[in-house]
Formats: C-alpha cells, sequence, structure tokens
DNA sequence: CGCGGGGTTGATTGGATTCAATAGGCGTGG
DNA sequence: CCACGCCTATTGAATCCAATCAACCCCGCG
C-alpha cells in the first residue's frame, strides 16, 4: 500500500470545480515538493509569499498570548493551503507548525498567479477553498463560543471526518488518522488536557466513537453529529446563483 | 453639528492605501444609499450579491445554534464592508443585523467590479480591509478561546476605541458611541450578561473607563490595553514587501 | 400610572480548571 | 537486555470562574 496517493490538493479544488486534466497536470507540476517535515517543526518561518499547501500529515496555525499562553487557530489536514493571506497581499497569521511528520508543497506566488491566469477555474476552486476556509473559522468561533466541551470535541471529531474525507484519508468507513494529542486538542478547542481526556471518555462510553494508536473511529455518526450540533454544509461549497437556494 | 461626515468607507479605505480625488469620488459615487435603518432589523436578507457597508451606526453578524443560542461572531462599525463573500463569489456567512439606528450603503456588485478595474487602487484597499476582517476574526478567537471574561471585555473595548478612530468617530481624545447592551456584549464575547455588568463594574472601579449613554471613554488607555493584552498591530494593515519588516 | 427593557445585585450552582499523583508506551544509553 | 527518563494518558480532589436563578432598581414611554 505505499502508492503514491493523488495528490490531496487536487482532490481538494476538484472537489470544488470539476477540473480537465490539462488543469491537473498544471497544477501538479506548479507544486515544489519540500522533504518531510519533523513533528513540531514551523513552517512558514521565512518570509516568502509561497502558496503552502500541506501535502501529507497534520499541521496547525495558533497564536501566542504572553505568559506562555497558546491558542490553536487552525487544523490543517492534506489538501489545505496553509494561509491565504497571497489573495490579498498581506502576510500569513499567526505561526504554523506540523504536529506529525508531514510533507509541504509550495507553489511560488509566480508560478500561482500564472496559473490562475492560464486557468480560470484553479483560481475559482482556490477562492472556493478560501470561502471554505472562513467558514471552518465560524465554526470555531461558534465553538469556542457557545458549544460545551462534548459538543466542541464531537464537532471536532465530526470536521475531521469530512474534511479528511474530502481528501481520501478515511479508510473503512469511519477511520481516519488524527495524531494530535490531548494536550494539543485542548488548545484547538479553548479546553484543559484534563478535560479533553474526560471528554473523550464520554463520548467513547457513550459508544459514538473509538480511537487506537491515533486513529479515530466514529461508530456511530448520526449520535456524534447530534452531540456536536454538526452540520456539514460549511465544508461544502455554496456559491449564490450557481445553485438555486430554497428561498 | 449636523454636517455631513466625510463617508466612513472612504476614511477606512483612504487608510489602507492614499487614493485620489478622482478614486475617491468615484467610490462614492457607486455607493447606494438606502433608507436608515431601525434597530434590530436584519440586513442582507436578500439574496443580493451587493457590497454592504455600513454607513452609521452599529451592526452584528452572528449565527444561531439550535434551542435559542446564539454567538455574535463579529460586530460592524461605520465603514465596514459587511461581509467579503463577494470576493470569493460565495454568499454570507450567517446573519447581520443593526444594534442600533443605522445607515447601509449598497455597491452594486457590477458596479463594483467595474470599480475595481478602473482603480485598482480600491481593489487594493478593499483587500486591505478584508485583510483586517480576518484578523479582527482571529482575535476574537483568541478571546473567547483563552482570555478571561476582564481580559475580553478591556481587549473590545480598545479594539472599538480603533477601529471607530479609524473613521473619525472618536470624540474629545477617548470617547466614542458604542450603543450595545450588555447582553448584546455577552453574546460577542461567549459570557453571559451578568458577568459583563460585573465585569464592566470592575474596569470603572479601576479607573479604566467610564460610560455614559451609550458613551464609553477611555479614562486610562495603557492600563485598558495591558487588562486586555490589546496589541493595535492587526488592525493595521500590513503588507510584505511594501513594509521592509524586522526579520 | 403601569409597563417593559436594560442595568444592578445577591445567592447558589456548576462546568471546567488546577493541582497532584499514577500508569503506560517508547526511545536511549548503560 | 534492562533501566531510566520523558511524554502522553488517566484519575481523584479541591478550587474557581462564570453561569444561572431571582429580585430589585431605574427610567423612558404610552
Amino acid at each position: 500500500m505505499e502508492k503514491d496517493r493523488v495528490d490531496p490538493l487536487l482532490l481538494r479544488l476538484g472537489g470544488y470545480v470539476a477540473m480537465g486534466a490539462e488543469e491537473s497536470e498544471a497544477l501538479s507540476r506548479a507544486v515544489r515538493r519540500s522533504p518531510a517535515i519533523q513533528p513540531y517543526e514551523e513552517i512558514l518561518g521565512d518570509g516568502s509569499r509561497d502558496v503552502c499547501v500541506l501535502q501529507s500529515g497534520l499541521a496547525c496555525q495558533f497564536k501566542l498570548l504572553g505568559n506562555g499562553r497558546r491558542q490553536i487557530t487552525g487544523l490543517l489536514v492534506p489538501g489545505d493551503i496553509l494561509d491565504f493571506g497571497f489573495l490579498t497581499g498581506t502576510g500569513p497569521q499567526g505561526h504554523f507548525m506540523t504536529l506529525c511528520r508531514s510533507d509541504v508543497g509550495r507553489i511560488p506566488i509566480q508560478s500561482f498567479t500564472a496559473l490562475c491566469e492560464q486557468h480560470p477555474r484553479i483560481m475559482q476552486a482556490v477562492l472556493r477553498a478560501s470561502a471554505v476556509h472562513a467558514a471552518i473559522g465560524q465554526e470555531r468561533v461558534l465553538s469556542l463560543g457557545l458549544r460545551t466541551a462534548l459538543e466542541r470535541v464531537a464537532h471536532l471529531l465530526c470536521e475531521m471526518y469530512h474534511r479528511l474525507d474530502a481528501v481520501g484519508l478515511v479508510s473503512g468507513r469511519t477511520t481516519y488518522d488524527f495524531r494530535i494529542t490531548q494536550a494539543e486538542m485542548g488548545e484547538a478547542l479553548g479546553l484543559s488536557t484534563v478535560h479533553i481526556n474526560r471528554t473523550l471518555q464520554a463520548l467513547r462510553r457513550s459508544g459514538y466513537i473509538t480511537m487506537r494508536n491515533g486513529k479515530v473511529t466514529i461508530e456511530n455518526m448520526d449520535g456524534l453529529c447530534a452531540e456536536g450540533n454538526f452540520d456539514p454544509a460549511y465544508l461544502a461549497n455554496i456559491t449564490i446563483g450557481s445553485q438555486a437556494r430554497p428561498n
């Protein structure tokens, strides 16, 4: 099973806008692969404006707040563009680092610009990805602002399932790799490590999930979604006009 | 003092990119003014893709979560573009409504597109505004995720000061209009009304602020900033390349 | 004058944190 | 090969910040 998986970026963008072989190839060619990055290594430290894409592994975006407090402001899965600042000509927000061994691809900003000019669909797909990224951010605010611990964790596990599924990283129906420590989960969800631990236990006891070796299996999808108020709609790309809306 | 203030949108965008008289006028001309909107009226309910700008008053963006819970995901001050979805061709995230009597201007999306093509600086400024909008969102995550109640409120009051100052809505050094109820503040900061009340009292007792008639005065800016871990840098527009960065 | 919304206060409750200690897994080095 | 150390997960106890519940005050308004 050492097969070279399809580029997750292609899967991601292809999920937004159907792309022809020519476009896929052009996109693939533009990506510069770098050597694998070790866990807990900072990405994007350099001032380059390249478009960075997580190719494999898991990464996060975070911000520091004096006295050692840290907030993880976003989790990044393969196929994710780390930061969309290049769209507005601004630098990345906060810091980025890997949470496990990962690969990061880069598209030099000039290549990217040329690519988008030649292939409007690619541009369109990137814009959709950016919109979904923003929607994920909104959901994070909802979680931190008014969801209980149980809801936050349940919601996160559902979200990860859908995001990983979109890039073909879910195996056997509902199992996916999620190499994150409980402490990191806490930093992402605004909860203490201890409470994350107890909350995960509750979800396991209820039969919603099982966890083994950094792999999460959702045993009761409906139950977990209900527990976390999860509605996958925000992960889809909704365009006004292209899809007639009920109202 | 009934003078027609300078269009806050011009002040906002002009703060990002210096614009000539021609550009300012073109921008002004593009904005369609609507009749004043009453408090607690929903904006953007229609499916239009117009670029909406708050011209006066105060508004918020919010999302609902079953069982009546509501999270205010953003506060909007004059000069703010309500939603940047038009940049990605997607619809607005969540709902928008006024918090007090307000005016909303609209730029039909076609006019906007034409405007940006003819005046690249306007496009550039809008992109900067979009980036700052995103940065404000990140700070919100920080607040909800790891700031204490006191820090959240202090931070918010500092943020509003800077945002309103940017559009000329601060009077007498540090006084600004902030017609928001404590309940709404709580919904924005993920705190209960009662706790907001007590936190505001603490800030007043410490001599950081005074409040009267919906007007906030910051009496001790340094103290309030320190209390809220507030650093105004994220409200500035930082562009890679245009400004040399220390590192 | 009664009503309603917003602000204030006190008492109580509770979800989550913090502190503290133990257990398990894994890599390194003796 | 085992010992040691480190990191992560787990558990229990105590504490605390903020929520909830419940009045009450104040004021503008019909």
